[in-house]
DNA sequence: GACGAACTATTACATCTGTAATACTACATC
DNA sequence: GATGTAGTATTACAGATGTAATAGTTCGTC
């Protein structure tokens, strides 16, 4: 659900990395997102709190109180980011080329023989509701 | 070719815009660029010529002199481009996920049955040399 | 009830982007 | 050679982003 609202989901690859944190946790405070980003991005904890406000102020998360710490939740889900990205980015890059993209992605991203078979069977199914 | 730079191909919706008008037409002065824009975002010729001025500096489109007017031309292919942006969405959005994102491709972007076929196409061709 | 610790809020700042107005320059024409 | 004109160069400015330091607030603990 969390509807086809007007916010803009066009975010960067830093934003995602916030966003990804509460995807898999479904609730995180500041000191949680910064932990699980800070493997990958060595960021102040402060960066992670304005990140997570700006996401807030844009209606991407929300976040209620409790004690004195914020405990986030996201209000997109990765389906419809990505969703809303896949379709840009063939509409700019590809300017609707699916196959370009889709050839682009078996060749560029090695794609595994059982993510292959997944994939056929994700095509068999969108011949059948065509 | 266009080799491996180090060039940052983050590059956001107008902007590749521009790129398409010199992707399609190899060679273009900002006005043909700005004309080429015209029909689907209407910004001044001067707007236009700082977008390909911002993009020379970046190393993604060149100029030669002719006359008073510059002819620019593309220094990344379009394949460059929708390589990395699909690997970063990819990485990104979907973690990595392919078979994800390709779900998201044939569910959101209506795929034709002409499309379907060359995708399976793909697919046996990437299976044969995995 | 003073103090440090844990948090959030405020402020900062350089860079990029979208958008364009204005200034400058050189060529063609009278 | 003065002038309009077609082009480029310079300057502008607000909003977003990445990044964080510093300031303020509120508990828990002596």
């Amino acid at each position: 659900m969390s509807g086809a609202d007007d916010r803009d989901l066009r975010l960067t690859s830093l934003q995602l990395a916030v966003l990804r944190v509460l995807w898999d946790a479904e609730e995180a405070t500041v000191a949680d997102v910064h932990k699980a980003m800070s493997r990958k991005r060595k960021l102040a904890a402060t960066t992670v709190a304005t990140l997570l406000k700006r996401l807030a102020a844009r209606g991407i998360v929300e976040h209620r109180k409790e004690g004195r710490q914020f405990i986030y939740r996201a209000l997109v889900d990765a389906e419809e980011v990505g969703r809303t990205m896949t379709s840009e980015l063939a509409r700019d890059v590809y300017a609707g080329d699916v196959p370009g993209l889709f050839a682009h992605l078996l060749d560029e991203t090695k794609v595994s023989s059982a993510d292959l078979k997944e994939i056929k069977r994700l095509i068999r199914k969108a011949e059948k509701d065509t």
